[in-house]
DNA sequence: ACCTATGTTGATAC
DNA sequence: GGTATCAACATAGG
């Protein structure tokens, strides 16, 4: 789930339901989530204070806090969500939490474990949001390397914002071929992904989801290109589980 | 029961 | 430095 379209909607939710609201307990428990910090650390440094802002770059989100309090920085992983003022979860699946003074919440659930909590989270080393980029700057950032095109625009230094689902979506999009070596791309075809990479990220975020896409669907064995017809190719590019079609996509 | 699969990232080795 | 692999976690399904 959480790729870019998620964090989105996820910001979209803490600006909506979670700002200027006084927090007054934190559950920090979990050490796994909120890594480095020990238990309690964040909780010392968000109680009192209250969410004033919520940003997203690709799928990293961040709060600013009041009377120049930290920056707290949260990522869904692989299966969290951003709930506010709703029930507890099932177990313990709530593995951070603002409690607010007037008896709402809000919580990182996360079956996985894999999302993550803390404090001054170092953005540095994201790239550009893969729905804002220019045309000049994804040509230079995406265009090189001799690694798959899909590894790269996978690489959230790259760009960010583009997982496993996503590009998937938009290399059928742009008919690329997701093996090809970045680098060996041509001017056109790297500004027709550009072109298939803004229209898919709007899509999904307009329909709510990464699993949107029109190619989702046919992430099956034996299941057929929804343009052509032809059987979906499976593979393994970039450690990630990978469908094509390979009549079209060259 | 056991094996595989799964949207994430980060550490490690070549 | 760039690239590839594996591990972290917990759950679902064959």
């Amino acid at each position: 789930m959480p790729e870019l379209p998620e964090a989105e909607r996820a910001r979209a939710a803490i600006e909506a339901g979670a700002l200027h609201r006084r927090i007054a307990a934190v559950d920090d428990r979990d050490v796994y989530v909120s890594r480095p910090h020990a238990p309690g650390e964040i909780a010392d440094a968000l109680v009192g204070r209250e969410l004033t802002s919520a940003h997203r770059r690709g799928k990293a989100l961040w709060c600013e806090t009041s009377e120049d309090g930290p920056i707290l920085g949260l990522h869904l992983g692989m299966a969290g969500r951003i709930v506010i003022d709703e029930e507890p979860a099932p177990r313990n699946w709530d593995r951070f939490v603002l409690h607010f003074e007037d008896g709402g919440m809000l919580a990182l659930r996360d079956k996985r474990r894999l999302g993550r909590a803390r404090l001054e989270p170092d953005l540095d080393a994201l790239g550009p949001d893969a729905a804002d980029i220019g045309r000049a700057a994804f040509r230079t950032r995406v265009g090189r390397g001799s690694a798959p095109i899909k590894a790269r625009l996978m690489d959230q230094a790259v760009i960010a914002g583009v997982g496993n689902l996503l590009a998937d979506e938009i290399l059928w999009q742009a008919r690329l071929d997701p093996r090809r070596s970045a680098g060996e791309l041509t001017d056109d075809e790297l500004d027709r992904l550009r072109r298939a990479a803004r229209a898919a990220l709007r899509s999904a975020v307009r329909r709510g989801g990464a699993h949107t896409g029109d190619v989702i669907p046919a992430r099956g064995p034996g299941a057929a290109c929804p343009r052509c017809g032809v059987e979906m190719a499976k593979g393994r590019i970039g450690g990630r589980t990978t469908f094509w079609c390979p009549a079209e996509q060259r």
